[in-house]
DNA sequence: CTGAAAGCGCTTACAG
DNA sequence: CTGAAAGCGCTTACAG
């Protein structure tokens, strides 16, 4: 392969000259840049992205770190991350964390030393003192569903309060009177906050119960066990808000081997929006998230601020969107 | 941060000596390693990567181009590849290529320029010519499914052909004569292998016919229609194999829509084993490839080109497992 | 067993 | 407008 000299030699500049007009740095008079042009076509030049990176402390990568590409939540956040990062130049690495603190650590220490260019991270246990030290460093980073009080970079989430208060709505007007939910870990800002919207509107039904809220582990077979679990308590309910998709499949699997109909006699709703809800029996009814589109927004607020400079601190709050189908109607 | 520099200053020792300890490249005297160790820990020394990926052309990082993430087989596989690279200090950059050639192409070239140390591809369209570029430039490539003539690298792949003839198989076992197939798009090698499996078993069936043959874009709208057509032709179809999962969830909610019972009146079997299967009603009994072990089996093959610098040539043909579920029994 | 020095291939002040 | 040179932080023959 053809270095950054052999162009120099022959065009007859230096290198300082190549490397200006291939990455428009400082004025270089027409007539060089066309011979530095010339000679750049006819070896079929490439900058060496390593060197570039050396040099410049960026090599042109994200950092994607996500509790677990298998749960079919981060798919799309991936392609969104990456289908920006792609269009820009740059390639995206691929982290699993499994919602280890540890091995976040571990991810973000391994990077740094690639040099990478910024993080962004999908997590519920991200370490503050992690942030905090990529901030000191000045490298970018936004969060994806964290970031409570410490407002100190960019974070994406989804309005999950506002959500929860829109599915059981939902499940209020298709006739629902108890309403139970399945929720998430509460060690998760997004599991509580949909526990919180549910509460608010929920409280005021005639037939709540606290006992109506039960816990299911974000996946489809706590989702199974909650309902098990809740068909004891309350053999009456008649609408199931999960706290998310896959306990939502877990509740329908559960009430399907029961015997009991969704939704003639429970109406079920999920949130998320994955492409399981279309593929159940009957299709789930779910509050989804723009999930795509956050991994395309984090992508773009990450390489704002890695080509700017500037900081970004804001918080932004996506909306959630209703979509009715079979299991609630 | 400390540069090998820093550590060469305060151990009192040249910058070679404190690189020999670190890579365990030469003898080093006990004591002189000592202190350089101890050097290293006081002042929490990390080797740059970035630097070190220049000298020795190697960053330290797997390419893995996928046609895309969001197709339910591929989450499973890159696991598997970031489990057994992160194991071995490695990270993985992630692309999708959208099965297109051109995309490949370009990945192939920016990820050159960043020296990955290796190329896992999973794809059905590479082009020979990339691989052989790779080859020649003694760059590591292990493929995924593709490589049939061309045993220039290692290629990894189930036995599809067996697979399908298993499924079809068991079809017949459950008491299905009129058979029928739904295939994906035949420049796949894996689709075209399968279409062949179930023609070599159900050619010998009475009620056999060409036009049991119908085609279903590999996703589950496709195998939908297919369904649909393959309705109005073969009214008394009694048994479904479809060329992967995807279409036959699609033939799930198309004989669900047109109230045909499964398995009562027709009996479905899908192929790859994806999440999907388990949660449609009724859940869809499938030929299973070892997804999971196939990425992490890849990035190994991969890791161990990489060490040894010996290349690999080797066609490695997984077994498929029969998944029987609800769906055909 | 260890050091001095060149090299990996760029970028970027500093001069002119 | 352009070049010489230092610097990014390692590795690796080559001597000794």
């Amino acid at each position: 392969m053809a270095t950054i000299k052999d162009v120099a030699r022959l065009a007859g500049v230096s290198v300082a000259t190549v490397s200006r007009v291939i990455n428009k740095t400082d004025f270089v008079n027409p007539e060089t840049a066309g011979q530095v042009l010339k000679a750049i076509e006819q070896l079929q030049y490439e900058p060496n992205a390593v060197a570039r990176g050396l040099a410049g402390k960026k090599m042109g990568i994200i950092a994607l770190i996500l509790p677990d590409i298998l749960n079919p939540f981060f798919p799309a956040l991936a392609r969104g991350v990456e289908d920006v990062a792609h269009k820009k130049g740059l390639t995206v690495i691929l982290g699993n964390s499994d919602d280890l603190g540890l091995k976040e650590s571990s991810y973000i220490k391994v990077l740094k030393k690639k040099y990478v260019d910024g993080f962004i991270i999908a997590s519920n246990t991200i370490r503050e003192e992690d942030v905090e030290a990529l901030r000191k460093e000045r490298i970018p980073i936004v969060l994806l569903d964290r970031g409570l009080n410490t407002a100190s970079c960019a974070v994406i989430r989804s309005n999950n309060r506002e959500g929860a208060k829109i599915g059981v709505q939902h499940l209020i007007e298709q006739g629902c009177q108890r309403i139970a939910h399945i929720y998430g870990p509460q060690e998760f800002i997004t599991a509580r906050e949909r526990l919180l919207g549910y509460e608010e509107i929920a409280k005021g039904l005639s037939g709540y119960s606290p006992s109506l809220m039960v816990s299911g582990n974000f996946d489809i077979e706590g989702g199974r066990k909650a309902v098990e679990q809740l068909l004891t308590r309350h053999p009456d309910v008649d609408g199931i808000f999960a706290g998310n998709d896959l306990m939502g499949v877990g509740a329908l699997k559960a009430l399907h081997e029961r015997g009991i109909r969704v939704p003639e006699e429970v109406k079920v709703c999920g949130f998320d929006g994955i492409g399981l809800t279309e593929i159940t029996e009957p299709e789930l009814t779910t509050v989804a998230q723009p999930i795509y589109e956050m991994g395309k927004l984090a992508a773009r607020i990450l390489l704002d601020e890695i080509e700017s400079g500037i900081r970004e601190n804001s918080i932004i709050e996506l909306d959630v969107t209703l979509i009715p189908r079979k299991s609630t109607q």
